[in-house]
RNA sequence: GGUCCAGUGGUGGAAUUGGUAUACACGCAGCACUUAAAAUGCUGUGCCCAAAAGGCGUGUGGGUUCGAUUCCCACCUGGACCACCA
């Protein structure tokens, strides 16, 4: 048993002292930059999950550092955002209160746990001085096109009184409150990321050290599908239906035209669609469902069909019945489908719903045979049938012969459509980034001089939400109203604040430079720390932080600020920890566990062992206290073993096994470190520390000699750093373990003198022979057939085949 | 419905350019120490069989191979993300 809390704290207050863990800038060495996602503090506090990948990153920096790399490991808060506002109103507090007591809980419980920040660099996206270039990268957006505002309809959470941007929704719900979110036409600002969707998608190539389950995420997200987008004439009329596709292949099969009941060519057909009134009727009821119920698969298909208007088909001059209904999104492609029952299953269920035309257009070749007219609906590539000149044609070849006519006869061309929209950047609600800029009568929207950022955030009495869909800060007159910069007139101030995310979209650059007043960062020192090295978080931020980050840092490398167009050259997830219940871990269900309150028990080195040994770093996993006794039990046989080394004999015995051990550990903790897998490496640390316990056990003495002793600290110190600079210190060193060099191990050492060479007969293990490393095929086989096992099973039998594989098997085969 | 990932002892898991399946840890059982318990140490622990020998065994079924947890095909189950995206 060993003191842990004062060791602990002993250690954290000496590395605290002598600056251990301050980055140098010595721009002469190599550098490695690794990051967490920094947390939004919260008024909970940690629980035993949070510190998972920062304990894996800490590791990871300390095991560098000894490497000799020049590590750049900082924290920080992303501390705007509603929890703190909400809190602010309750409880009649400042949020910026608030946010301050929770920062210093989260700073406070992950002391506890002995991480090797440099907190001369910690940032707070809060600070007006931080905040400031979140408002300056927000204005060269805006001057560059990229921020404009918009009327559009968009999600509004009721109950957060504010818009939402579209990855802010989980099922149609408010991803925060749970509420069902209404569409409604706002004033808002929006963030042009849809110009880079291409450079998003395709640049997710330059990524190769990003896990794929990431980038297929992100590659959903953006959805880019090539298609064609296709004029139908309206019959009578100088009015145009667009209508995109992927399937243009199967046009021939088209009967009908749906419209959603948004698109705006609903009112210039208004006069000649004879039933307009029941039309009116069906937007009515549309207008009054949720996304949710909208969008709700399980729901049936509703429409109205458009008496006496008709759309043609571009082909076949046929003239198609057309539909409004719900079940067509405005907001992708061009609001309005061609509608082919046979080869698409939504328009097939509505079909049958309002007896429609169902008419086959791809058949299917089998055994040479084309075989058309499915009864129901076929989706797949196949032949085109029944498609006048192109019939016969594959599907691919149609796509294009299809769309290649249609350009040439300006009826239509190829579209790349995408998924995701425009990121709708403005909160109607307190606690955020005020937006720079001024509306003035004369002169329009104008920004506000970038010499006066940051633009803070006035007080406020009330934070409630105006109620009116604006944000509190309409109330504070003395703010909102100003002069304009341009014409120095009255003018009024743009009253929205700017999303969570937009703190978080470029932190890790200011970490690089983080007291600059003059610039976001200094050029030379962004040349140097940039990009990440290596940043792991939460997969739950794949599609928007990731998104959102990569999609500014790739403008701010368009207009210079930064080197390179990507942020983060490695990429790796953290998987949950859950309750011991196996159920997330939540105060709902009491299954809460504190770190703090199990590194003052069990000791900080305990925990971080055990989160390590757990298992697989990206997946999810229960706690379990059992398991951290076993790594607290670990510790202290290290601990029994070493501690009171200097009242043992010195070891003159280097025992041979246990040296080829020790390096073959140094290995496999090494390369385990580089691929994150730490549930192996702590394995092979343990297998090294049972061994030299047997040994201490049956000699009395210790298998190696002090300097051999002090390379296991070495290899042990990034995971349990406490007890290991303790250890370091008894075995007679002076300065910190990680001052210290990771120890180089011998190739030589690390391979074994004698191998298991398994024997399989007919595929079945028979016998393990014990050979000397390195044997020759002509002596294995030799021994294998001098084996008396072996011989029982290929005695009497003609021998038909055998396989050595050099040190690892031989197998015969024998009838 | 789409995309992706995963199914191995009582439990967390280990092993993949195809080569001894179950490392390491937890749990459990037995033993030692103890008046006793806890702690600690030792031993055992995939299944069938009293044991040995042997057989079976990595979700299910098939295939390729001297050899498959690993590769291929089909299916089942679970998870993550997205979802009327035309």
């Amino acid at each position: 048993m060993y003191d842990h809390q004062a060791l602990e704290k002993k250690w954290q207050k000496i590395w605290q002292d002598s600056n251990l863990y301050k980055t140098v800038e010595d721009f002469s060495r190599p550098k490695y930059y690794i990051l967490d996602m920094f947390p939004y503090p919260s008024g909970a506090g940690l629980h035993v999950g949070h510190p998972k990948g920062y304990i894996a990153t800490d590791i990871f920096a300390r095991y560098k550092r000894l490497k000799g790399f020049n590590v750049l490991h900082p924290m920080g808060w992303d501390a705007f955002g509603l929890p703190a506002e909400n809190y602010a109103i309750k409880n009649k507090i400042h949020p910026k209160k608030a946010t301050d007591e929770n920062i210093a809980t989260f700073k406070k419980q992950l002391s506890i746990l002995g991480f090797s920040y440099d907190w001369e660099r910690e940032i707070n996206t809060t600070d007006p001085s931080y905040y400031k270039w979140t408002q300056w990268i927000f204005l060269q957006m805006w001057k560059n096109g990229l921020a404009y505002e918009s009327f559009e309809p968009i999600n509004w959470c009721p109950s957060c009184q504010t818009g939402l941007a579209n990855e802010d929704l989980e099922n149609g719900l408010c991803e925060r409150c749970g509420s069902e979110v209404e569409q409604k036409p706002m004033r808002q600002w929006v963030l042009k990321i849809t110009d880079y969707a291409d450079r998003l998608l395709d640049d997710l190539e330059k990524l190769p050290d990003w896990e794929n389950s990431i980038k297929d995420m992100q590659k959903n997200w953006i959805g880019r599908s090539y298609g064609t987008e296709i004029i139908f004439k309206v019959k009578n009329s100088k009015s145009e239906i667009k209508v995109f596709t992927t399937r243009v292949d199967t046009i021939f099969g088209c009967t009908y035209v749906v419209l959603a009941p948004e698109n705006k060519i609903l009112n210039e057909l208004k006069d000649k669609i004879i039933n307009f009134s029941a039309v009116q009727d069906y937007l009515e009821i549309t207008r009054h469902k949720t996304e949710l119920q909208r969008t709700d698969l399980n729901k049936n298909k509703t429409g109205v069909i458009l008496e006496g208007v008709y759309a043609i088909n571009p082909f076949t001059g046929d003239e198609l019945k057309i539909f409004v209904a719900d079940y067509v999104l405005n907001y992708y492609g061009t609001g309005a489908v061609m509608a082919v029952p046979a080869h698409d299953e939504r328009d097939f269920e509505f079909a049958e719903k309002y007896g429609l035309k169902i008419k086959t257009s791809i058949g299917q070749k089998i055994n040479g045979r084309m075989i058309s007219g499915a009864k129901s609906c076929f989706t797949a590539d196949g032949y085109l049938v029944d498609s006048g000149d192109f019939t016969g044609l594959s599907s691919e070849e149609a796509r294009l012969k299809l769309t290649a006519w249609l350009e040439k006869n300006n009826l239509g061309s190829s579209k790349v459509n995408y998924k995701i929209k425009d990121w709708v950047f403005s909160r109607q609600r307190y606690w955020g980034e005020p937006i720079p800029l001024i509306h003035c009568p004369k002169c329009g929207i104008v920004a506000v001089p970038e010499e006066s950022l940051p633009l803070t955030l006035p007080k406020v009495e009330s934070y409630e939400p105006s109620g009116t869909g604006e944000s509190p800060l309409v109330g504070i007159s003395d703010w909102v109203n100003t002069s304009c910069p341009k014409c120095g007139g009255p003018a009024k101030r743009e009253t929205n604040t700017m999303p969570q995310w937009g703190g978080s979209c470029w932190y890790y650059l200011r970490y690089i430079d983080p007291k600059n007043d003059l610039a976001l960062v200094n050029k030379e020192k962004e040349k140097y720390w940039s990009p990440v090295d290596f940043y792991v978080g939460g997969a739950e931020h794949a599609t928007r932080h990731l998104i959102y980050a990569r999609f500014w840092h790739k403008f701010l490398f368009d207009i210079g600020v930064v080197n390179y167009d990507e942020p983060f050259t490695r990429l790796q997830h953290v998987g949950l920890i859950m309750g011991e219940d196996g159920r997330k871990m939540s105060k709902r269900w009491g299954n809460v566990v504190n770190p703090s309150e199990i590194a003052l028990k069990y000791g900080a080195d305990s925990l971080r062992v055990y989160e390590m040994f757990m298992g697989p770093f990206s997946q999810a996993v229960a706690w379990n206290t059992n398991g951290l006794i076993g790594a607290r039990k670990f510790l202290e046989k290290v601990e029994n073993l070493l501690s009171n080394f200097s009242t043992d004999l010195e070891p003159e015995i280097e025992a041979e096994k246990i040296l080829s051990l020790l390096h073959k550990t140094i290995k496999k903790v090494q390369s385990d470190i580089e691929s994150f897998s730490f549930n192996t490496a702590v394995s092979a640390l343990m297998i090294f520390v049972n061994e030299c316990t047997a040994y201490k056990q049956t000699t009395g003495k210790l298998p190696l000699n002090k300097d051999n002793l002090k390379i296991f600290i070495k290899i042990l110190a990034p995971f349990a750093p406490h007890l290991s600079e303790e250890i370091w210190q008894i075995l007679g060193e002076k300065t910190s373990v990680f001052k210290s060099s990771w120890p180089e191990f011998s190739e030589d050492l690390a391979k074994d003198k004698l191998i298991n060479l398994p024997v399989q007969v007919n595929g079945k293990l028979r016998a393990i022979l014990v050979v000397e490393a390195g044997i020759s095929e002509e002596d294995a086989i030799r021994l294998a057939f001098e084996n008396e096992k072996v011989k029982t099973y290929v005695a009497g039998k003609e021998l038909s085949k055998k396989i050595f594989v050099y040190d690892k098997l031989i197998s015969l085969v024998v009838k």
